[in-house]
DNA sequence: TGTTAGCACTCAAATACACCGAGTGCTAAA
DNA sequence: TTTAGCACTCGGTGTATTTGAGTGCTAACA
């Protein structure tokens, strides 16, 4: 157990290591007004402290750094509450401003606002579409062969896509069967689609449709929706301005994963617990990850979860106020699409 | 005037510096068997270049490297032709194999091609979708405020977003005005649309719909179509792996102009000249892309050009390489995309 | 007994210096 | 016109040397 005043000393190394990004050393402390003491003491509860493990140093007669250890305890019970400065809150709430009738573009606004206060990078991860349940099927032919299927939930998402139709099917069948879909389909959720179909659907449409079995391609490409949920990226490049990454060779594959984006979505589907998470450098265990750190919410409607922000920052970051804006963030985005969306 | 061995050391000295990334020396070349002269010879013809500004020196005893004069003289001049292997043809052709119904994924999926096999980044503008005809209109209720409107294009090209609609209005008007829109409007281009509105179909309207006037902002709202094409980008960060970008300082900006995507919708834009265009370096006027160049093709239906595909390179490009590809790439999406679109 | 001053020690970073080698331009001879 | 030869330049590399910020340890002090 650390005592009061080591806990003391590992705050300030990281404070003042975060804020510089140099090893910090015992006589930087000492001159600090909220440690009275003397380097030599310092010293040896800075050696104390590495022996724990909370802190290291890059070479024997180094400063110390904070270690994996070190900001894991820093971000459980040392983070000093930081308030919003107005104008940050001001930004924050511009982007509720105005009502946005598309769910995912408040997403994405929250997203964008979230790299610009921070200088981070941040991710976003749309609601299921597979949850919504369906307001309208609609199939409409462009020529012979292929038509255009177009499904439109009870969020206003739109999902759309090319499908074949064969020549044997008649326009007027089409339409038939897109209305008994309709009739019977309206208000199941997108995931239940098909097996709804085979086991109550497919019945009715046997009687009342022609030639059912060459029809039943054409419903199948029309239910083919996607399953994955959107993400959304703002500030892809903020980490090239990190001074960690100023060597081109760590940072690489750390782009190229983000440009890729599939292994942070496998990610933040991970993360969907309710609350601020935060994970630092090797936790995370994706290689290129190392030396950054993780800060995820949850944001939703009511008491039903949604999906999850996050901020990708390096391991060296304002974990204290990525953290306040985050939980900002997150929790105004649920309040407001609570206002705008539920029960509508 | 440049003599044939000046032009011969010119090619040969640009060659290697595109193969190397090394500056140049006399010694170096005379060892290349294709040049049968001392050093010395070579020394005073490259003087000669140097004066007429087609080759330069990076410090006073150093080789040579091309100047933006000799990258231009090159590619308008000395490009050696290159050969495509059988795999590349074999790639190429592979992402035509199957029949793609929506045009712009075909896009996409030329633009990854141009990357994966370059290793540069490619970035494809997509087909103008207010060139499109108007297919259908829809307008789906959600609840008591909003709707979806949908428009489909001849082309299967669907545009959704989520419109207000006044309480004054019942669904029956809506429906009924949707009806006369699309009586009225199919066949027409989408950029064409609200002339026309407010030309021919204002009058029917104002005759057969109850409050014509508080629906106008619905009318107004369901046809906002975004005017800008699409724009599909691949390997955006293939210039982390250029040597001369190792320095983090050269590269922050280009990649952020990269991510931002806005500045190279501008530049596509202006590249719509039919054939193969390249600039280099600075005729970009592009801050940030003083170390690039840009060659870009056209590609189209029949006789109608659609839109633009490009390569982003390091000056110190293989332009051979990447203008035999891009070519074979441009040719080929057109000459598939006409196969499947025209006149469908 | 906890704190501190003092001291020897370490190591990264900066500076200086010599030297190598790949390159140049120029000159004079072939 | 070409080439051999030579003096010169300059970036890069290797080796010392110095500097300074840091450490751990010890002994004295309150």
């Amino acid at each position: 157990m650390l005592t009061e005043r080591q806990l003391l000393i590992l705050q300030v190394i990281i404070d003042d290591f975060i804020r510089s990004g140099q090893p910090v050393g015992s006589r930087t402390l000492s001159k600090k007004h909220e440690i009275a003491l003397s380097s030599a003491t310092i010293r040896n509860e800075m050696a104390d402290l590495e022996e724990l493990g909370y802190i290291e140093k890059t070479h024997v007669s180094s400063g110390r750094v904070p270690s994996e250890k070190g900001y894991r305890y820093y971000v459980d019970h040392l983070l000093s509450p930081q308030r919003l400065t107005k104008e940050d809150i001001q930004k924050i709430k511009s982007i509720f401003a105005e009502r946005i009738y598309e769910l995912e573009k408040v997403v994405q606004k929250s997203a964008q606002i979230l790299s610009d206060l921070t200088n981070y990078t941040s991710i976003a991860l749309g609601p299921a579409v597979k949850e919504n349940k369906l307001k309208r099927i609609q199939i409409i032919p462009l020529n012979q062969q292929t038509a255009v299927a177009i499904i439109v939930t009870d969020t206003g998402h739109v999902e759309n896509h090319v499908i074949t139709v064969p020549a044997s099917v008649n326009p007027s069948d089409l339409e038939k069967m897109v209305n008994i879909l309709n009739e019977r389909l309206i208000g199941v959720p997108l995931i239940d689609l098909k097996d709804k179909i085979y086991k109550e659907v497919a019945d009715v449409l046997r009687k009342h449709i022609h030639n059912y079995d060459s029809m039943l391609k054409t419903i199948v490409e029309t239910l083919d929706i996607p399953q994955e949920e959107k993400m959304f990226f703002a500030g892809k490049t903020n980490m090239l301005n990190q001074p960690e990454f100023s060597d081109i060779q760590k940072i690489r594959p750390l782009m190229k994963m983000i440009e890729q984006e599939k292994d942070f979505y496998r990610l933040l589907r991970k993360h969907n617990r309710k609350g601020i998470q935060v994970t630092i450098g090797r936790e995370n265990q994706l290689s290129g990850m190392e030396n950054c750190s993780l800060i995820t919410a949850t944001y939703s409607i009511g008491d039903e979860q949604l999906g999850t922000i996050a901020i990708l920052g390096p391991t060296r970051m304002e974990y204290s106020r990525a953290i306040t804006i985050l939980n900002r963030v997150a929790s105004d985005l649920s309040t407001v699409l609570t206002k705008w969306y539920q029960n509508s």
